[in-house]
DNA sequence: GCGCTCTACTAGCGCGCTCTAGGCGAGTAC
DNA sequence: GTACTCGCCTAGAGCGCGCTAGTAGAGCGC
């Protein structure tokens, strides 16, 4: 009945118990060539039996190689949730292990880093990463690191992340298409990506001749920011300015704070005002009418992530590689013709 | 300019560096009384000039113990993501290190608890599972295994939740004392917590004399059960019957699907109907009014969760504990009189 | 001189595993 | 007979560290 103190079996009690080398049992464990279909049988049965369980710690240090997998991610990201889905099996599929580690408030970037290195991950995968590039940068050195919804220019790192340009360009296209004017983009500060959205997103403006209407709204990719922009839109409403008859958002997260508080305020959407979102997080489905967003592929990205760190490991590639993924805007209830069009 | 082969540094080459032997750079990086401040110093030196990071997986087979709590927790869930957020400066704080394990399609409970136990974790923190009560008791018949949000009754398992009854009864107090009458539930299904909640709605609605208007909704703790039941109360609307004039949702994930439907459907919250959730996760504050909810203390519940790992770690205590936290009511601005009172 | 204590350090075993180098017996070729 | 291969198995080194036992040297009392 003792709770603690269960010594954990290891492989000399499971080779003891059915009669060989322990040499054996590891072969067996590691499915290798080099013991009769019978005695396999036999050792896999005994460590059932005795509630075997190989120790990765032991096995890692073992082999020279962990076949680990480091991924950084934001806890409460819901993209990030999409990705670290993606992560899991396509690690698996390679025969990689994962090893997660959170940032959070009090849990910056840097520690969640640590962890995972002194876990002897053989590869960092950092999830929207917020580092500077410098740090980035010096980590690409130190190890195999991936940044997937950031691009870091000059720095020894792969990334993966999408066509933001091409994201934005093609919401616009659809806004425009329906009439929209008054176009205006709640951006993500110095999130992942939000740069390149910002910039796409003054370019279409100024390409259909909207340059008079484009405005920037400063934000962030959180919920807060969408509705504070809310807030700013429908407090200059009441005194006289026009609402825009379009919105495009930072990311789902800000989209979904603004639909919120225009919810709230009795502004219909996507009647009396269209509202865009992007990365198709889980989070699109939430409204009933569906969120109108740009949808990077979180399962190919993640796919694309996992498969570079593995490519560099076991190839060591020399270049830093780019996966740029094409966008897919996703139409969904949120965006309409404008009121008066 | 090697990508890959940089060998890591051990041990053996700090002390090579600095002169000193192997036990010593041991000793000072486990802080260890015998070095003098001066060769602790210079080892220090060496070690971040070589870039030398002790390798958890040798240390943890060195010492008998890996110190490594795990925790397994599904990726998309808030209320997970608020729990983590509390566990990992606790579990420092006591000196554990934590390991995460993602639940999510595809990769069930079993599959997350089994990567837990092949990193020699010494306890699992279970937030929210979902397994057959069986299958945990067999797990806390193997390892120190806490399960938080939900109690297994008969089970060799430390649990920590809150006392869902109370929850319940002052969200029920609330919209009676503001003259409820109709007042439905969205059940949680067989999610943690939810037959309590159920129960305990009844058991107040019975109290009030409200039994001819009691009513469970059949959900989940998604935003799609909110949805769902949502437009199921909006069809019944459509064809004569009343709305209810408050919803207890299951969760806040749930009441904020239901308040999307809700806003889009220009049902006014709260004025035509009030609304309460569960969790108080940062969803709550998504709403630019707030989200009446009944609050969790998720860093609180962490704490214990960590600590009645730890304790059970450290003393071996023998019988099973029950953390029970008091819920507390937080009013914020989804709920108000009903229409006509 | 001797014996003692205290600080600063080192030697070396062992944690549970992987993996290389071999051993042993049976089968096959000549 | 010898020589060689092949399938099944074992011995034992070593992965990077923690930790116990021990040593060297300084300081001190007598």
């Amino acid at each position: 009945m003792e709770t603690s103190g269960k010594q954990r079996p290891t492989m000399a009690d499971v080779a003891e118990k059915a009669g060989v080398s322990r040499a054996l049992v590891s072969i067996v464990f590691r499915d290798q060539p080099g013991a009769s279909p019978q005695t396999r049988d036999r050792v896999l049965r005994v460590a059932d039996e005795i509630g075997y369980r190989p120790d990765s710690a032991a096995r890692l240090l073992a082999r020279g190689r962990s076949r680990t997998l480091g991924v950084m991610f934001t806890v409460h990201q819901p993209f990030h949730a999409d990705l670290v889905e993606g992560i899991y099996p396509e690690a698996e599929r390679l025969g990689y292990d994962i090893l997660l580690s959170a940032t959070g408030q009090g849990r910056g970037e840097a520690k969640a880093v640590e962890a995972l290195l002194g876990h002897r991950c053989e590869a960092v995968i950092l999830l929207g990463p917020d580092a500077q590039p410098a740090d980035i940068d010096a980590l690409g050195h130190r190890t195999v690191t991936v940044s997937v919804g950031r691009r870091i220019p000059h720095a020894r790192v792969d990334s993966v992340h999408t066509a933001e340009g091409k994201g934005v360009r093609q919401a616009m296209e659809h806004l425009v298409g329906l009439g929209h004017r008054g176009i205006v983009h709640i951006d993500g500060g110095r999130g992942p990506g939000s740069a390149e959205r910002r910039r796409a997103y003054r370019a279409a403006m100024r390409r259909h001749g909207l340059e008079p209407e484009l405005r920037v709204i400063p934000g962030e990719h959180t919920e807060r920011s969408g509705i504070d922009a809310g807030r700013l839109l429908l407090a200059e409403r009441d005194h006289g300015r026009p609402l825009p008859t379009a919105v495009l958002a930072g990311n789902d997260r800000c989209a979904m704070g603004l639909l919120m508080t225009l919810a709230q305020a009795g502004v219909d959407v996507p009647r009396d005002l269209s509202v865009v979102g992007y990365d198709d997080s889980h989070l699109s489905h939430l409204m009933p009418i569906g969120l109108t967003t740009v949808r990077q592929d979180a399962v190919l990205m993640a796919q694309y992530a996992v498969r570079f760190a593995v490519e560099r490991l076991e190839n060591a590639a020399s270049e830093p590689r780019e996966a740029v993924l094409d966008p897919k805007l996703t139409v969904r209830g949120t965006s309409g013709p404008p009121p008066g069009g």
